[in-house]
DNA sequence: TAAAAAATAGTACATTTGCCCTAATTCTTA
DNA sequence: TAAGAATTAGGGCAAATGTACTATTTTTTA
């Protein structure tokens, strides 16, 4: 990382992150992000008119980085069942430095329309990605070809629930920090697949 | 159901109920709810002190109406997929009635930490109700035994999340309304359990 | 370098909200 | 029925917040 001086418009960004998901988009003002950083709340207002920009200005970070995040598990060196949860953990791993985002995502969505349009055209591409993995994995022989399609459209869904709410479910169960929450749900997320493996896929597996 | 005249504080917990799932909690104050139902808010703060105390008198509803649903569905006549569906279902009703708890589940558990307290337990309690429940359809042939043990507990996670978090899910993607919100889930929920059921097990559930 | 544009600081104001308090009214009960 | 308790209405106030606005300083650029 460079050291280079930081313009105003970036500092608003990292310092309202941070007071985000250390104490919740619903609590924090304009006024407090600009005391942060010693500046007026005018001066704020001149680079961010509300917060309603300043949150919309961080889901695009976020979207950014999953869209590269996304393109890089897209077409992986070595297709493996441990390659696949290498990049689930990259993604969490993303997700969870927006967490203010996910901890609070109906009001988010309510209050940023936009976020919610955005959100759902990603996993409406994501929703692909993941069909044709499944193939990809049943045409190896890793998962069972003996299973309706119904049920792993259903099975899209819930990763997807468990990809969107797992951090307010650590919030209100476990309280996990940083990467023992990212591994932990990852984790889960592995053993979502397991009865969906065949004999073959099991043993692929456990030698990784 | 008696037409018997309610009580103000009856009146008061069945406005903010339905405003709650209106608007949401964040938005309606207790001048909102005395504005609706006609009293002055110095009336209504006589009965209940703020809002926080509304909240969590609707929760101990909700808390004590999931208390006799699960006492029903714990010694089911017959022990059957198709009946514990049928008590999912029932459960998933009872929950959508209070979605504004969660539709924002975090912001509400950190307005009143007693929530959090309690919920915690309730699903502690459902936890082993599940590994028994797991437990009785291996015995009796319908659920596969070659599954490891650590698979069986993140599945029961997994229900948890899906059963806390498919209200959020479904005001972001899905938009569905009442009895079909509950459906929806239900049946994914039911397709869940499908490559955990044996051969027997899946001729059981398709005659059903 | 002078003018224009960008950036910054700070003021002002209307609204909302939680909270506290008092007065009036209605209902119980001894 | 008269005293006491419960209930109801509504005012007052401080703190916070969004928003608009002005004035000043710094930076660009022609």
């Amino acid at each position: 990382m460079t050291t280079e001086k930081l313009t105003t418009k970036e500092r608003i960004l990292t310092t309202a992150l941070h007071l985000y998901n250390e104490q919740g988009a619903d609590i924090v003002t304009i006024r407090h992000i600009a005391k942060e950083i010693n500046i007026s709340h005018g001066n704020l207002q001149y680079h961010y008119k509300n917060t309603e920009e300043i949150i919309l200005a961080l889901f695009n970070q976020l979207a950014e980085a999953m869209d590269k995040g996304m393109a890089q598990a897209e077409n992986p060196a070595i297709p493996t069942f441990a390659q696949f949860l290498a990049d689930t953990e990259h993604m969490f791993s993303i997700l969870y430095q927006y967490r203010f985002i996910f901890l609070h995502f109906v009001a988010i969505t309510q209050r940023v329309p936009e976020i919610k349009k955005r959100y759902n055209a990603i996993e409406s591409n994501r929703e692909h990605q993941f069909i044709r993995l499944f193939h990809n994995y049943q045409e190896t022989g890793i998962f069972r070809t003996d299973i309706p399609e119904e049920v792993w459209i259903d099975l899209v869904t819930q990763i997807f629930i468990v990809g969107n709410f797992w951090m307010p479910h650590n919030e209100i169960q476990l309280q996990l920090k940083g990467q023992k929450a990212v591994r932990h749900y990852v984790h889960l997320v592995g053993n979502m697949f397991y009865p969906y493996l065949t004999p073959k896929g099991i043993a692929t597996v456990q030698t990784s």
